[in-house]
DNA sequence: AGCACGCCGACT
DNA sequence: GTCGGCGTGCTC
């Protein structure tokens, strides 16, 4: 018997099987999908069997595999294809697909920690010999009693005083047992149902559970989509079947993860960055295991190896935390599909803001279209007002305008509650030296450093370059260091100025960066231990906090006026999401957006609340442009050290695209990057647009190809970039 | 990737 | 004479 295996290393040149002899004795034991160590050249490497067979076709002089590492991990036939069909669409090696697909416990790696943690419990070995004991030493009362005990049940070696525990193992009574358990453990005890209203009921029964189709659900915010979603599973899991949830943040993890051990119990597993590896490795034994039907997770849950899937959910599927945006450059979107077809069964994609593309196809009858139009109870959407920030420049409100104020102190008044949202972290965005016109810059990127007070450093938020504040200006010497641009830290100040009493509570990658940070500003938040919540994007999403009646956007032409196609349709998501935060509840919500741009089409839209007549005018838009939807786009990143060779290569790359691509193809650039320099490497950029093209695949993998000899420079292939 | 092999320069 | 620089090629 023989086996094709691929091996550890993510390298184009090693992106291929390797043939292995299997031994006598692992023969009827190894299976597809196992991971095995082999021998390499003069190493020993990991890798996985991709394909058992009886024949050698080839004529090399083969080695034994070693073992199979770790027999309880095996991707199993529908992981093994998932593999292959991630690192055909991304165009990443097969290993890497693999190796994505793992939590990092069960990922190749040489260093081997057994994340396996256990309870230890002690039972009786032999009653006769445990009442022989009792009748020769009848004084030992506190050894009898646990013996006696013993006699009925098995006891955890916790409970048992440990000088005890030694004489009764000197007596030879007892045996350990271990028997492992996971780190997170739900009871099933407070199972919550909830009623579906009429509208909600419509959309959970235009729901066929045994057969393929996506379906978009495009719902208002508040309108209870998460509810539905559970009515789904439900059905689900009584049919025998299992369910994946995805969910775009840590944020929202946690709310979503709660209202599911709530309907589920013990019968979820959760899947997010901020878990422990230890966590995250017991989740996965548990679906492994089928000790749970449901998962509930953050993108890379899309590859867990639940049995039986019957549905497929991603909420807020609008989301750009889907894509992710290191190699493999994949969307949760895709793997979701695919993986509805392979399994025939319903895929949802829930937002109340869809992304262009899905609503596109949803219009066109790729996707089934589902609408939910109402919010849950009494609830109203809120009152949305624009401010023109220039009339208010006028009158010195650089940060606050007259109705921003106002309004804070009327909520305060009235004891609700206040979000702020303001897109940039730090406290001032850039530092400039009045006297010569130093403005610090990253030295290894092309952009300009924030200041951030609570540490008093200057940080780089690509790379991460950190430095200390200086007095001095590091060029001129004088002291004329001037902060500009307003980041969370600094609004967080001023507003503490403005009312003095306010209560205010931060939420940005700053504030959050422990574990648990989130979810205790969260719930302190909700139990209005503070009267104002601010922060970046990472509140707009998904939370619900009945008592908030006011949301202010401070500047909201901050991702308006991005350089990218997407910031327009970034931008509409992003507010109406935040809107969507004030008045979940009887409290009537608020809305006030400042802006530089009060004509500006995107943010009346969202005043309107109008998505459908947002969503014409920018698809129109995408059309005369040439862009996604209508056009399909591949980003090349073509990277280097030196500036001058890295173009070279690019115009390269472009020429060979430009011959071998489909004619009525567009290949544009090269062109410097948005960012130039990032880690001290330049990068330019070549985008592809198309609409249909059958020589693009081979073309692309022939260029990367190519790009193995070239040393100076190496190439990144982005299929639909998010961001270009 | 990681290692061996191999072919040229300056040293105990 | 040898040690070691890294360029090239191979791994079932």
């Amino acid at each position: 018997m023989y086996a094709n295996v691929i091996i550890e290393y993510p390298v184009k040149s090693l992106n291929k099987m390797f043939i292995y002899k299997v031994p006598e004795e692992l023969q009827g034991v190894i299976q597809v999908g196992m991971k095995v160590y082999v021998p390499f050249g003069v190493k020993e490497v990991f890798g996985f069997v991709m394909e058992l067979k009886d024949t050698n076709d080839t004529d090399y002089e083969l080695k034994d595999i070693i073992r199979i590492d770790n027999s309880e991990l095996v991707l199993n036939k529908e992981l093994v294809d998932i593999g292959k069909y991630l690192s055909s669409i991304t165009l990443c090696n097969l290993i890497t697909a693999y190796q994505t697909m793992l939590p990092s416990s069960l990922k190749i790696k040489e260093q081997k920690h057994n994340y396996n943690i256990y309870d230890e419990y002690v039972l009786l070995k032999d009653i006769n010999k445990a009442n022989d004991y009792i009748k020769k030493y009848p004084n030992r009362k506190k050894q009898i009693e646990i013996i006696n005990r013993l006699k009925e049940n098995k006891l955890n070696k916790k409970e048992i005083s440990s000088n005890i525990l030694k004489s009764l193992k000197e007596e030879d009574l007892i045996d350990f047992e271990k028997v492992s358990k996971y780190r997170i453990n739900k009871d099933n005890n407070k199972i919550v149902k909830k009623e579906l209203t009429a509208e909600q009921n419509k959309v959970y029964n235009s729901v066929a559970l045994e057969k393929y189709a996506t379906y978009l659900l495009y719902g208002i915010t508040g309108s209870g989509k998460t509810e539905i979603y559970i009515k789904w599973i439900e059905k689900v899991i009584n049919a025998g079947k299992t369910a994946i949830m995805l969910v775009p943040e840590i944020g929202l993890t946690t709310q979503i993860a709660n209202r599911f051990y709530e309907a589920f119990g013990s019968d979820v597993a959760i899947f997010h960055s901020s878990l422990s590896e230890g966590e995250k490795y017991d989740e996965y034994l548990k679906i492994l295991r089928g000790d749970v039907h449901v998962v509930v997770g953050t993108r890379s849950a899309i590859f867990v190896p639940l049995k039986n899937l019957g549905i497929i959910i991603i909420d807020e599927e609008d989301s750009s935390s889907y894509k992710q945006d290191n190699n493999p450059r994949y969307h949760a979107r895709d793997i979701a599909i695919y993986r509805g077809k392979y399994n025939n069964i319903p895929v949802i994609l829930g937002s109340a803001t869809p992304s262009l593309e899905s609503k596109a196809r949803a219009d066109k009858g790729v996707y089934k279209l589902l609408k939910l139009t109402k919010r849950i109870g009494n609830a109203q959407l809120p009152k949305i007002y624009l401010v023109d920030m220039e009339a208010e420049m006028k009158k010195r409100n650089t940060i606050f305008s007259d109705l921003l104020k106002d309004k804070i102190a009327e909520k305060l008044a009235k004891q609700e509650q206040i979000i702020l949202l303001l897109n940039r972290r730090g406290f001032a965005t850039f530092i400039t030296c009045s006297n010569c016109g130093y403005t610090y810059k990253c030295p290894n990127c092309d952009i300009t450093l924030t200041y951030h007070k609570t540490t008093n450093n200057l940080i780089c938020h690509y790379c991460g370059y950190q430095k200390r504040r200086d007095e001095l200006c590091p060029n001129c010497h004088e002291k004329s260091l001037n902060y500009y641009g307003l980041g969370t830290e600094k609004l967080e100040e001023t507003i503490k100025n403005l009312f003095p009493d306010i209560r205010v509570v931060r939420m940005d990658q700053d504030t959050t960066r422990n574990k648990g940070k989130h979810e205790e500003i969260i719930n302190a938040f909700k139990e209005h231990k503070y009267d104002l919540l601010l922060g970046t994007q990472m509140i707009s999403k998904g939370l619900d906090f009945p008592k908030v009646s006011l949301v202010g956007v401070i500047n909201a032409d901050t991702t308006l006026n991005l350089p990218d196609y997407r910031s327009t349709e970034n931008t509409y998501s992003l507010l109406s999401q935040v809107a969507g935060r004030a008045g979940r509840s009887e409290i009537p919500g608020e809305v006030i957006i400042q802006t530089f741009n009060p004509d500006n089409f995107c943010l009346n839209c969202v005043k309107e609340n109008n998505y459908d007549k947002f969503y014409i005018q920018e698809m129109n838009f995408r059309k005369n442009l040439r862009y996604p939807p209508y056009y399909f786009m591949v980003g090349i990143k073509i990277i280097g050290k030196d500036y001058e060779k890295t173009l070279a290569n690019a115009k390269k790359a472009k020429y060979y695209l430009t011959k071998n691509l489909n004619k009525d193809t567009l290949v544009l650039g090269p062109t410097t990057a948005a960012i130039l320099k990032f880690n001290n490497e330049y990068r330019m950029q070549i985008i592809i647009k198309y609409k249909f093209d059958d020589k693009l695949m081979p073309t692309l993998k022939e260029l990367d190809n190519i790009f193995i000899n070239i040393k100076d420079s190496y190439l990144e292939i982005d299929f639909n970039p998010l961001r270009i």
